[in-house]
DNA sequence: TGAAAAAACAGGGAAAACACTGAAAGAATA
DNA sequence: TATTCTTTCAGTGTTTTCCCTGTTTTTTCA
């Protein structure tokens, strides 16, 4: 019997060239393919449509992966997903990873390591490979005290545009200082030791998208 | 008789995957896939090797889409560039277009486009998106007076670090007065206003790959 | 080789960013 | 209600950035 697979992702040419792999494996065969999340929860009204597996990318517009993941693992416990994006970037991963992922797939893949990934994720429940295994190691390490509030993520957003401190302050109806304080905090946080640094940190771990 | 296509593109799924595709219209056969351009560049040396199409992606470590493009029309103008990148970036569009590809398929292209590009820019010579044809005529009307030096772009590239002025002068063996120097000349040349506005504009226009 | 242009550098002042300490107001909890 | 914690904000001083106006040195080229 045969694994059933959907392919997510708003890039409609790896979309359809990923499904086209995946219909070659002997164990899948490709139910549909999506465009984002939200397509994906609209089509799973009908339970003919719910697959054993979605091959999900996290970048999307509407509904992200990662808050797709999330859902379906509320609500969908017996669907695996399997992350497949093009950018590694840790937190991303991580994000991924929390919301219920199986395994996460970086750009450099190739075909048998796919096959073997859908594979393992049926039949061992995850697949993890040694990058990514190291980003969970990592990840234990450093992930103290970085939690950030939502004032400082809307914060930091501002900080990553040309406007001053003063602009930003009108912009968050609050006072000078307090944008001051905000950035104290977060250079703390972050471990950064300008604006500039404050930006590529924001960059890489994808709160900001130039 | 058919037309022979080589894919260049580091993330080994896509390549593959957009080579199934390719290979299943029937004027075209892929000859094979490279990871970046100066594999194919080393593959040109035999001349079975020579493909009628590329389908080049641009980021690529080692020799990226623009300059391998360029090389190619510099010494094999017989072979016709198609690029195909994941993120639409004006400049790099426009770059790419200078550098000599024939045209420009965006990340949500689908199949039946892939292939109508294909045979168009094999029998008319190019193929050009509204998108792309919009992209055009806006950059002929911002087109004055961004002309870099080569300190101008090494210092741009430093100022997109956390390093202070003072250690970026340190960094270029100048004076701190000649760092100054450079600042003020780019901020007015690119119109941005702070450090930040011009982090921005160089990731924007690909000067700075964060 | 001499004039013109470009590149490197300098001074100084205003504005913004950085870094610290600490106080007041509000929310949470027991 | 008292206590703790968090958020917001203030004071003060230092450093860095920004933005002028110039001078000296090097390059260009007729």
């Amino acid at each position: 019997m045969n694994y059933s697979v959907v392919v997510v992702d708003d890039h409609f040419l790896l979309s359809q060239a990923i499904g086209g792999l995946v219909q070659d494996f002997k164990k899948f065969k490709v139910l549909y393919l999506c465009k984002n999340g939200s397509e994906l929860l609209d089509k799973f009204d009908d339970k003919k449509n719910i697959p054993d597996l979605v091959l999900m990318d996290i970048k999307m517009p509407i509904l992200n992966g990662i808050e797709t993941t999330e859902i379906l693992r509320k609500d969908f416990p017996n669907v695996k997903v399997l992350a497949l994006s093009i950018e590694e970037d840790e937190y991303t991963i991580l994000k991924m990873l929390r919301a219920g992922a199986r395994g996460y797939l970086l750009k450099d893949t190739k075909k048998n390591i796919l096959e073997e990934a859908l594979i393992q994720v049926m039949e061992k429940g995850h697949y993890y490979t040694n990058t990514v295994s190291q980003i969970l190691v990592d990840s234990l390490e450093n992930e103290i005290d970085t939690e950030l509030k939502e004032k400082e993520i809307e914060f930091i957003k501002l900080a990553c545009t040309d406007m001053s401190y003063k602009e930003i302050s009108e912009a968050m109806c609050c006072s000078y200082k307090t944008v001051e304080g905000y950035r104290d905090s977060v250079h703390k946080k972050l471990k950064v030791k300008n604006r500039i640094g404050l930006v590529l940190f924001a960059i890489h771990h994808n709160l900001f998208t130039p």
